[in-house]
DNA sequence: CGCATTTAATTTGTGACCCGAACTATACGA
DNA sequence: TCGTATAGTTCGGGTCACAAATTAAATGCG
């Protein structure tokens, strides 16, 4: 019996428009509010009417308000809108050793910010992180809260829905996100902490337009966010971005991954903190924060383990920029704050890497301390304010996949 | 004055769904042809009226025609639709010493190929690839040509259409793409033969629902096109995807690019003829063909030298695996010859990169001769075929860029 | 042969949606 | 007070997908 499968191709229905011109509006209106309906239309090139219409609509799924009225030299005054403030999203930040925590709102403003200890097992930790998340929604009881967004040092694969890759964590097996949603009635939503910095930037940051974007994270160890055409790329199991743990020799330091001479080996805070441990004879544990410290007092040792460290990420880099050949390359952590210092070490790096024109712009995360937290409203909000990229570019050629 | 200016986001208006649903069910007809009306509405979700309408303007515009009449158990006989084949796309496929050109048909069908001497100059040889060309659609006067595709060894930048990156060509600056254009008055698409690759295998190969892969083409060089999120990754200036000039050792060889110690140094053909010809006496030159003859004899010193190159395929190949975390990797080139034999080499150190899971499929292209001329088709279609991508999957989260 | 059954394909009416033009609502200044 | 400029709404028209009804064509059984 010759009989066709069901393969239901994702085809457009007449609401396809409307649903394609909402997320239009709706992030016109996140990104230029207070903005007016005539605004918006000049400005997305629909119909006064439409915009009319999607705005009613908006307004009808509260995710927009109607704001304080314009002035004008002439003519009737608009009337602005701009996102409902009253949506909240609980947002955390998952550490080895700690954990950050708040309330945020759909401007990735941070309403309340609050700081505890990373448990080591999973199990505690999303007891401890939900009831943390339990008490903030009582605190924040005007609110409506969309969700929770929370990122981590590892990768989480959306297929299986578990955390797959986290060596600086070392978890058991363990159904991390189903806890959470079961210990506080919301849904979750995690990410890598350097997609969620991706997200961030893109999203909350003053770079509109970039298509091609990496994010490096430096801490304990070395995340990267890829952001190609305009998404995030995930790649099987959510692995996509491990430069981290490429191996630059063979023969190098044993690294949390299991392998050898990972460019997290020689670029991290770890690294950094071996470097300066290797030089100097101080027998005492010190902090990456420490080591910072001395280096703004001026200890030569302690320059020279982060200068090291700052050719390492540099080096790293050039892998990056041969391969993806981003347009931007962001820097988030604590090592930034010494950015004046050491950037020229990782620019020159980079443009030594660049095989053709111009080198990608290197600079540090728009809101450094901000990023991780901020990405993951990002992450929360993705759902209902975004079918797909649709950027402001024109149409580029693109492959059809079936 | 305070005055907004014009963006233009990219909205959908009225025609949008139908332009989607045209594609989708176009496509649907390239896969499937020949096929039936009925079962385009089974397979696609949309309603037997809705592809009555769709395949009319298909029929209309000269992309779809009528096939014979099919037969089934019971019930009205179905009219099968199939993709026009009287529509021809010009190929070639250039590369440093020679080019192949030809004509092909929708559907990827080579009907006739040639070969010619590529000569040094990028203006000599757009004038002999033209005139080619021209020859080409005098004889096959019988079609109507949809315009000409190229890949070739080097990065095209869609912002400047020039070619911007082509080591192993060594060309000075010249419109290559528009020269071709006037001398044939055909719309030309250039692109990356390792990205042509990509979409012969996207387009033409078993693989449908592959929305992560990378092929690598190991020839002169080794070239890598990266398709992430079910489209082509090409970054700024179309240069993503150069992992052949990532340095592996800072110290090493040099390398076309100008560069020191780049996978390609270690793993293209030229590095396996220098494995050779640094282990035996022999003071000929040898080609690549040659090499590859000499270890089907059984030569032991030649052997050796393509299991070097295997090895450094492989090894190279772990930095793609960490850093995209792709599905399949796909490799194209002479040496596939040995797959057989090399193959588990290869996979091996593939295998050793992968962080957790299973390590991505490593496969020869599914039709390695037929490659880099195939994608060109596709590179040609591509815009008259899809407008953006639509895989068959549900939806991942995106980010959403403004 | 006639008729029920089955499947393909078309026709027709309906509702969603965008567009554009006309219209209403405000504001300012001569 | 009226002309002009700007914001926002209303309404008619066109495109489109959908669903149900209808037509077309083939099979097989009584």
């Amino acid at each position: 019996m010759r009989r066709i499968e069901f393969t239901n191709t994702q085809v457009a229905s007449s609401e396809t428009a409307r649903d394609i011109n909402r997320g239009v509006v709706l992030n016109l209106i996140r990104r230029r509010q207070p903005i007016s309906r005539a605004d918006l239309a000049r400005v997305s090139g629909l119909q006064r009417s439409t915009v009319s219409l999607i705005t009613e609509q908006l307004i009808r799924e509260r995710w927009v308000v109607y704001g304080h009225t314009g002035r004008l030299p002439r003519g009737r005054r608009p009337t602005f809108l701009r996102l409902n403030e009253q949506r909240g999203i609980l947002v955390a930040d998952l550490r080895p050793t700690q954990t950050t925590l708040g309330v945020a709102d759909v401007n990735g403003r941070l309403l309340s910010q609050e700081v505890m200890q990373t448990p080591p097992s999973p199990r505690d930790t999303a007891e401890h992180l939900a009831a943390r998340i339990r008490h903030l929604m009582q605190v924040h009881r005007d609110l409506v809260f969309e969700g929770v967004g929370i990122s981590l040092p590892g990768r989480f694969d959306l297929e299986t829905q578990r955390v797959v890759f986290a060596p600086n964590l070392k978890w058991p097996d363990f159904d991390f996100k189903a806890a959470i949603e079961q210990a506080t009635g919301m849904r979750v939503e995690l990410e890598n902490a350097a997609n969620a910095c991706v997200l961030a930037e893109v999203w909350f940051g003053h770079t509109e337009k970039v298509r091609d974007l990496v994010v490096v994270t430096i801490s304990e160890g070395v995340g990267t966010g890829v952001f190609m055409n305009g998404q995030l790329a995930r790649g099987l199991h959510g692995m996509a971005g491990e430069f981290g743990h490429v191996s630059l020799d063979p023969l190098g330091p044993p690294c949390s991954c299991g392998g050898r001479g990972c460019w997290e080996v020689y670029a991290s805070n770890r690294a950094a903190l071996r470097y300066y441990h290797e030089s100097s004879q101080a027998s005492d544990r010190l902090s990456f924060q420490g080591l910072l410290a001395l280096a703004e007092a001026g200890d030569s040792l302690a320059l020279k383990a982060l200068d090291r460290m700052a050719h390492a990420i540099g080096s790293g880099m050039r892998m990056i920029v041969a391969s993806l050949a981003p347009e931007e390359i962001v820097i988030v952590g604590e090592f930034m704050k010494h950015w004046p210092r050491f950037g020229p070490v990782i620019e020159a790096e980079v443009a030594a890497g660049a095989l053709v024109g111009m080198p990608p712009r290197v600079r540090p995360a728009a809101e450094p301390g901000m990023a991780r937290l901020r990405g993951t409203v990002a992450l929360v909000l993705q759902k209902h304010f975004g079918h797909g990229v649709r950027t402001a570019e024109e149409e580029r050629p693109q492959a059809v996949a079936l």
